[in-house]
RNA sequence: GCGGGUGUAGCUCAGUGGUAGAGCGUCACGUUGCCAACGUGAAAGUCGACGGUUCAAAUCCGUUCACCCGCUCCA
């Protein structure tokens, strides 16, 4: 694999795993595949981006496209809801996706069975009939398709074919032994599996007792929560279009493949916006979302050419985002996507889709619209998504962080932003004795009232550096005998290796100045 | 789901049927005193798991789990 970061993915996962970033979850009884645990730097890490990423969007004070103040209120909804959310949403039908796979040895594909067609080409010269696999979105496209297919395979068939398309799923689902007259769209070897289901929602029961009752979903995305209290939030707050619900949660996917440490888990936290505004201004506010969340993502320290900001082509669009103002990825060249880069955060149109369809759903209907009183007009809203993966960003922050540095001894050391930073600062007395390590500890137990800060008083003043700079630690403020007398201590950066003196009563300020959080 | 690779101490690895090892790291004590210093010592291993062959298995065989790579999937 090519790695024009330079960085080695297997490193940085050992990394993450000596120093306490990231542990396999369930580790002493063999892992389990798709979950991770975050250890004590790793938490820290996570925690400060969730941080951020709320004081930024929903404390902050922003001004938006219009000019105003813009509106952003906090929710904490529940990964289990009422099936029906997600039967509205479309994740049931969505996520029940049956599958067909390939037998033939050498091809071995997996399809989708509803993309998957059989086309008759009627009559071969010999009089036998001719069929040809189509992978394609609809019969149309299928019939389309079939005869290129015919001939790319030497395919004899009528002179003049009158192409009928038959789904998989329609036609042959209920009797799966028919499935061996089905070619293979890719080998057109007639070694189709019978369509077998695959269900990309965690599925579990509310109530001791196991039926299809009471069967729930875990979330797939927090954005349902959302808009589900859409009503409710209106309601009960003074906020009115535009404006934005902003949420962080655990949502869960059974993914056919996790991979790629932590890019692809099956259980997994976004951070997510919905901005409702009127449908007139989505353009507007579709490029404020866009350009406002890749500048935050760069203010936390994804500084380097590795993040982009992609506008998604027609044919990638959602069903729910087809006629809307676009949907764009900020995308992240992780070392193990590269030179391709992977999603960190989507923000799209989604326009009203949702909103409609719970209001059609809940049977609610016209009560879920919107009055908006500066235009004397009741509307479904339209909506700004902007949705972020978090350990997705960690994992982001983590891999711009690891620069190798043979020059130090540590070899290595994390260039995390200072407000990302697990661990702020490290107070060392030079010297385990001679009335330095009182000091250093007076200093380490006033800077925890505000900081995460570590104190180690133990081992070579070199080996407590090195550590730090696999922490991370931008600071480290080291007491030595100058100290004593004049009330001065040194400052070690981690990015320069160089050292100031300042004096002790100024490092709170010299802390707050250099990790105070990044404006946007 | 398919194919290939890997799995021995916290980490990196050696160990091809016969008493489980090294370096680094960690911890303690001493020494040193601004970049993983030195000395002494200590803790630390179900050899990924289960089963089989064998007098004897880290080693051979089978199954399984996890991770990595390539497909596939990612509404």
């Amino acid at each position: 694999m090519s790695k024009p970061s330079g960085k080695s993915m297997d490193e940085i996962v050992a990394l993450c795993r000596r120093r306490g970033f990231i542990f396999q979850s369930s580790e002493i009884y063999g892992g389990i595949n798709g979950f991770w645990d975050y250890g004590p730097l790793g938490t820290e890490l996570k925690r400060n981006l969730k941080n951020a990423w709320w004081e930024d969007v929903v404390l902050r004070e922003m001004v938006g496209p219009d000019g105003k103040t813009i509106e952003m209120v906090g929710l904490d909804s529940t990964i289990i809801m009422h099936p029906k959310v997600w039967e509205a949403s479309g994740h049931v039908a969505g996520f029940n996706d049956p599958m067909v796979g390939c037998k033939t040895e050498g091809c071995k594909r997996l399809f989708r069975a509803d993309k998957v067609f059989m086309v008759d080409l009627g009559l071969d010269p010999s009089g036998k009939h001719v069929d040809v696999g189509v992978e394609a979105d609809s019969k149309a496209k299928a019939e389309e398709l079939a005869i290129g297919i015919a001939k790319r395979f030497k395919i004899r068939h009528d002179a003049n074919p009158n192409p009928i398309a038959f789904s998989v799923l329609e036609e042959f689902a209920e009797i799966p032994t028919d499935m061996q007259r089905f070619p293979c769209p890719n080998c057109q070897h007639r070694t189709l599996t019978p369509p077998r289901p695959f269900n990309l929602m965690f599925e579990s029961h509310s109530g001791p007792i196991q039926s299809d009752d009471n069967k729930v979903y875990l979330r797939p995305e927090t954005a349902q929560g959302i808009f589900v209290n859409f009503l409710n939030v209106v309601n009960t707050t003074r906020v009115g279009v535009p404006f934005g619900i902003a949420q962080q949660g655990k949502a869960f996917r059974n993914e056919v493949t996790p991979r790629n440490f932590t890019f692809r888990s099956r259980e997994f936290e976004q951070m997510e916006i919905e901005f409702f505004i009127h449908p007139s201004t989505a353009k507007e506010w579709y490029a404020f979302w866009r350009d406002n969340r890749f500048a935050w993502w760069q203010s936390v320290g994804l500084t380097s050419a590795n993040l982009q900001l992609r506008e998604h082509e027609k044919d990638e669009l959602a069903h729910y985002a087809k006629e809307g103002a676009g949907t764009s990825d900020i995308e992240y060249r992780f070392p193990f996507t590269a030179p391709g880069f992977g999603e960190l955060e989507g923000v799209a149109h989604r326009s009203d889709y949702d909103l409609r369809q719970h209001a059609e759903h809940s049977g609610l209907r016209d009560k879920m619209k919107y009055f908006d009183q500066e235009r004397n007009e009741k509307y479904f809203p339209h909506v700004i998504e902007p949705s972020a993966g978090a350990d997705r960003g960690t994992l982001a922050l983590i891999c711009e962080a690891y620069t190798p540095d043979p020059s130090r001894p540590s070899g290595v050391y994390m260039k995390f932003h200072p407000r990302m930073a697990p661990v702020k600062a490290a107070v060392f007395p030079l010297v385990n004795k001679e009335g330095m390590p009182e000091v250093a500890e007076k200093l380490y137990r006033e800077l925890r009232k505000k900081w995460v800060v570590d104190y180690d008083p133990k081992q070579s003043i070199g080996k407590r550096y090195a550590r730090m700079d696999e922490a991370g630690t931008p600071y480290c403020l080291t007491i030595d005998g100058q100290t004593l007398k004049d009330n001065t201590v040194t400052v070690r950066y981690r990015d320069t290796l160089q050292q100031e003196r300042i004096g002790i009563d100024r490092v709170g300020e010299f802390l707050g100045q250099k990790i105070g959080s990044a404006q946007v």
